[in-house]
DNA sequence: CTGTTAGCGCGTTCAA
DNA sequence: TTGAACGCGCTAACAG
């Protein structure tokens, strides 16, 4: 390996100089320059990142750190994340928690072993508050996404739940559905917990009253919502706002095996706006959350050290699952 | 930020037998060991990787270079080879090179600098060679699963391609499907050139010729396999192997523009087991490869410097897409 | 069993 | 404009 030292030999000057030359400094001749970078070249230099890490303290690897990286949501997050973070010179360790707090905190604390630059994240379902987090990352600047804990420090970038969730019930009501319950999710969590405020305030804005026997919480898995949808039904309800596409998903399930017709006898809404929603027959309806958007706000923040809440708008997709009638689309 | 030689002043000792202490060296006393443990807990010490890694002059860091994360076969291999990997003691740098040469070579290079301990590798589709590997990757070990360069160094882990795409096409001979043409993919990778190959040989062991008419490459998304299935339509197909499931889904796109009847008119197989190919109506048949099982063998073959070619097996989904008259499914 | 010495490769004082 | 010297935090060789 070829280190600044050797190119300083080989030129019969100091590697003091070659340091500033390769660093664009310019308390350095434009000749001596020219020559240091020639001879980089020539030798075939390429400079230790660790030990330039390590003596200037800083770090220029970020760590994003994600339920899981095969959902669109996240997985577009992360793109639209690299995309900013890759033009200022940012590389990303991305690590996966699959919903496990133990994987969450290990995840943190290799992080901060590291000393990365900053820490994007999303919490674990597991995760129901935030004590874990800053015994585990240390002092580490954290821009937190989608999930996120309001008692942390840092910027904090989220989709707008209350307003799509909102959205989407008054969607169901103006379709005609007239029992209308919602698999809500795990309400530990604030991106569940708005979701099932804006449900509410939507049935209680058009008159109807809200009816917790109608709110199966903790489904957000396509066999949890298989089985929240099949009490749904026994409960009476015609019609189901979902807080995510893999509960719409086990709930297009349970009504196929109830003969069920959708969207004509029972109207469906999922969350996230995946990629399999537009595919299923009938095709799912989905309140969408811009995750491409999200990414980059997020690493916007992180580059502008900027604290606080971005709140990213989202976006009702309406397709076949509640589409009652042809009156929304053709 | 603690460092060992504040735990050595505390303690009145050298950093050394910190050093040591923290390391499980067995050559320091239990008693000095405890004090050095304790001390370092309380005064809240924390390893920095950095200085060490560079001081051994290796990383526990490894990169993973995929075209995409979002794919159910690159994230699942990602989390095979990640289970491996952490119990090692190894993290992942994971960077997409959303299929572009540009982006590849940057990752590769960047991942060199950052001096990781090796390189997890499937080439993107605009690479036709390996010529640009090495130069951006240097010495560093390579370990190379699914789209794979035959002629670089290190290991090699790969589905049976030829034999899964023996084995789809033999299930659409035996389905009764008659003129079967075959999205081929880009036949400079090899993955799609051995699929074209077992699909050659099926047609051959059951008498059938070989027509280059049928053979439509270079289509492996959802618009290239739209395009690609009207012109086997037009070509007088009554079925395809697609070399991918991105280009199977926008097959079905076509033959439902064309009230094509699938699979009684019409068969269809796919690869590579994504999970929206049995959402879709009819839903789709497909070849896969065990990507979590190809993630660990490749993890498994870096951490044991193995170098060679594995090959992982791949099964046959059989779905709606092909099965004529229900004879395979009920 | 522990201390001494010597760097890993780089960047940043301070002098000259 | 350049060089000398030092140290980021850690580990490893060699003594003792």
């Amino acid at each position: 390996m070829v280190t600044i030292t050797d190119i300083a030999e080989a030129l019969g000057i100091t590697p003091s100089t070659v340091s500033r030359a390769l660093a664009g400094n310019p308390r350095v001749r434009e000749e001596t320059r020219q020559a240091v970078l020639e001879a980089a070249e020539r030798m075939g230099y390429e400079r230790n990142v660790l030990a330039s890490n390590l003596r200037r303290g800083k770090s220029d690897i970020v760590g994003i750190v994600v339920p899981r990286i095969n959902r669109e949501f996240f997985s577009n997050l992360i793109s639209g994340a690299e995309s900013i973070l890759g033009q200022a010179g940012y590389r990303a360790i991305i690590c996966q928690t699959h919903e496990e707090l133990d994987t969450e905190i290990k995840a943190l604390h290799t992080l901060r072993l590291h000393r990365v630059a900053g820490v994007f994240f999303s919490h674990c379902i597991e995760a129901t508050d935030s004590s874990h987090v800053l015994p585990a990352l240390g002092r580490i600047p954290l821009v937190q996404f989608d999930r996120v804990f309001r008692d942390l420090p840092g910027a904090k970038i989220v989709g707008a739940n209350f307003e799509g969730a909102y959205e989407a019930t008054t969607h169901l009501i103006l379709s005609g559905y007239k029992r209308i319950g919602t698999l809500a999710g795990y309400l530990h969590t604030e991106v569940y917990s708005d979701r099932l405020r804006g449900y509410r305030k939507a049935l209680e804005d058009n008159g109807i009253p809200y009816d917790q026997s109608l709110v199966f919480p903790d489904s957000i898995f396509r066999e949890t919502g298989y089985a929240s949808c099949h009490m749904a039904i026994d409960a009476g309800c015609d019609a189901l706002y979902c807080a995510g596409d893999y509960a719409a998903l086990g709930s297009l399930d349970a009504l196929r095996e109830h003969r069920i017709s959708v969207p004509d006898d029972f109207g469906l809404v999922g969350t996230a706006n995946e990629f399999f929603t537009e595919l299923t027959n009938p095709s799912i309806s989905s309140v969408g959350q811009r995750p491409y958007d999200m990414g980059r706000e997020a690493a916007i923040a992180f580059l502008e050290s900027r604290e606080g809440v971005t709140v990213i708008p989202m976006e009702l997709h309406i397709r076949q699952s509640s589409n009652r009638n042809n009156i929304w689309l053709k």
